[in-house]
DNA sequence: TTGTAAGCGTTATCAT
DNA sequence: ATGATAACGCTTACAA
């Protein structure tokens, strides 16, 4: 079968012909490939005006006119070109979504959930993945960047470069960034340092003192100050509590997994006093400490309780205590507001917080009083 | 500060007024939105012929233009509009990727692989979640359909009906799909029959004669025959052993951890003999199997082994037996093929079976002799 | 209500 | 090596 061969070449086609002629030819060929709205009109004896506003349903076509034209267009398979329309509008339909990265969860369930609010609005989905620092980056923010390509940008989480902000300000389109700040950016995303502030106190109101921190890595591409934020929150949450935060009970990780099944091999073999709980600044690296703890035996919550942040779709099954948040609808409503800029309502981006919320499972406990290991 | 306001309106243009004038109009603007290739080259004294042929780095301009309309496209930030070249050309430069989920991990990770090789070859990508049956699928394959958007079209995974292949096949561009077979197109992945009866043989060595089957749904989006094909490989596997399949001990699943929570409950609470292994078609269900049998006390492998097909990026972390398969090298693969067809290497897109290993971790191991629970 | 025609910003052909 | 110029397919005043 021919589903692969490539598209008719453009030199092949002779210049001159009437729209007769190329009509048959492309008939012939037996595809819908090329039918253009002029193919149209010539089939119901009208103009080419006329066939655009039947098309998009604009007024001033009558009834009759409008339903034939239509029911050629069907039976034609015509479709428009977005590249002419583009050209003659000035618009994609199309908007861009930048991340750092797209098969982790907080990304994936974004674009998800920009995928519906776009696709509801029948507009496309350019999906920029910019992973790592590298090449894509520079990519993007330069020579062949994808502005003129895209009505407006939303960007998931990511660290953006005082250039790269600039670049993005001159290009001049709506923008929101979903899930942390960048300076001078509208942007949608829960109140980080609340959401860190409850994990926490949930701990503390458990009864723990010993409580260890297992941050998110400052030097990657998610991150803004959410890191920071969450840290300090942590800190300053113990220190209303008058709790002792300890330095070597704070460990460093960059939210995947792996990351968290490091920290919780460190904490247990260095020697000295172990902590009764463990505050993760994501899901994704409680896990990891969870599945750790239980390979060398640590019995959660027993002997250590976990909260995170996020909500992962893993954690109810694990029974993971956490502090939920929800990036598909954060994207979801930047999405919306980014469309409805779009569709002429000026001041329709705005930064908003997203909601958060404690939701208690079974990896949180009172600690165990007195026995503790060694 | 600007960065939302809506774009300047087309309307508010003078229509007739000379290049000189409407580069400094833009200018005043401060912003690199409109500047064209005809503003470069007026800036430049040279035609947008040689301006053309400069930026795109084609031969016929002398080393001295070049470098001279090189300087000014940067200074003035030019970059070709692409729905203008795609006019001109009638290619877009964009490949659109067609799913029926986006945050799972099949589909996230190959749109991760597909992103890779589309933006290491100047490629965008367009993504399309039909995730259900319902709108968004009509919208993809009907009026406002994405054909002419698209230059080629990568498929993941999806179960596509007659009429939408016939809709594929009319559109004729390059198509390829990843991870399941649709009729009369060329696809990659991995041999599911091999791949299932790895798994089982895995299970049957090890001693076990008591083995269960979770199985995927076959009425989802995601589905074509890999289901099918995966029941057949475990019975006839189990046939070939002269194991007995016990209909009882046959549950259904739709690939999600919740699926394999709920289907080790019924298997556990009904009466009667209990299986030493599972085989889940899915390492997402396997977990799920997993978390509940932790949950309520059933010891993995001791009392029950379980294998999955996947490697999940959480399987290695929880020490699940599968069957591993590389989802974004597929898509990467894919991909590849798809843009050398349009490179003009006909015959580049061929179906092709991606590798997969047997992955032995901490969740099989020898039946327990003896002993059996009620 | 419908048609005419001037763009939109590139690319590509054919001269020069 | 460059420059005119005709497409590309659609939208949109403006006319009719």
């Amino acid at each position: 079968m021919e589903l692969c061969a490539g598209r008719e070449a453009l030199a092949e086609r002779e210049q001159k012909r009437d729209t007769v002629a190329r009509t048959t030819d492309r008939a012939q060929r037996g595809g819908h490939a090329g039918v253009s709205i002029e193919d149209v009109a010539a089939a119901a004896g009208v103009s080419t005006a006329t066939v655009s506003r039947a098309v998009r349903g604009l007024p001033r076509v009558s009834p009759a006119t409008r339903e034939k034209i239509l029911g050629i267009a069907e039976d034609l398979g015509y479709v428009a070109s977005s590249s002419a329309s583009g050209l003659a509008t000035g618009r994609t339909r199309t908007i861009g979504v930048l991340a750092p990265y797209v098969s982790r969860w907080f990304f994936s369930k974004a674009i998800e959930g920009a995928d519906r609010e776009l696709h509801a609005r029948q507009y496309n989905l350019s999906l920029f993945n910019l992973g790592g620092h590298g090449s894509n980056r520079e990519r993007f923010f330069s020579k062949t960047m994808v502005y003129k390509q895209i009505d407006a940008l939303l960007v998931l989480c990511m660290a953006l470069t005082h250039e790269e902000i600039e670049h993005l300000q001159k290009i001049d389109i709506p923008l929101v960034v979903v899930g942390g700040h960048v300076e001078e950016c509208p942007y949608i995303g829960i109140d980080d340092y609340a959401a860190a502030a409850t994990a926490v106190r949930h701990l503390i109101s458990l009864g723990h003192k010993d409580i260890a921190l297992l941050h998110g890595d400052d030097e990657t591409d998610l991150n803004f100050d959410v890191p920071r934020v969450r840290i300090r929150a942590f800190q300053e949450t113990m220190a209303d509590a008058r709790l002792a935060v300890r330095p070597e009970w704070d460990e460093l990780g960059d939210f995947t997994l792996r990351s968290g099944q490091d920290a919780f091999s460190r904490l247990w073999d260095r020697p000295g006093p172990k902590p009764t709980a463990i505050f993760c600044a994501s899901d994704e690296m409680a896990m990891g400490v969870i599945f750790e703890a239980n390979r060398v035996g640590v019995r959660v919550p027993e002997e250590l309780s976990v909260i995170g942040i996020d909500d992962h779709d893993f954690s109810d099954a694990m029974g993971l205590t956490t502090v939920g948040q929800r990036p598909d609808e954060q994207a979801e409503l930047g999405t919306k507001m980014l469309l409805d800029e779009l569709d002429g309502a000026a001041g329709a981006v705005r930064s908003t917080v997203a909601p958060h919320r404690l939701i208690v499972r079974r990896t949180t406990a009172p600690p165990r009083p007195g026995i503790k290991l060694a």
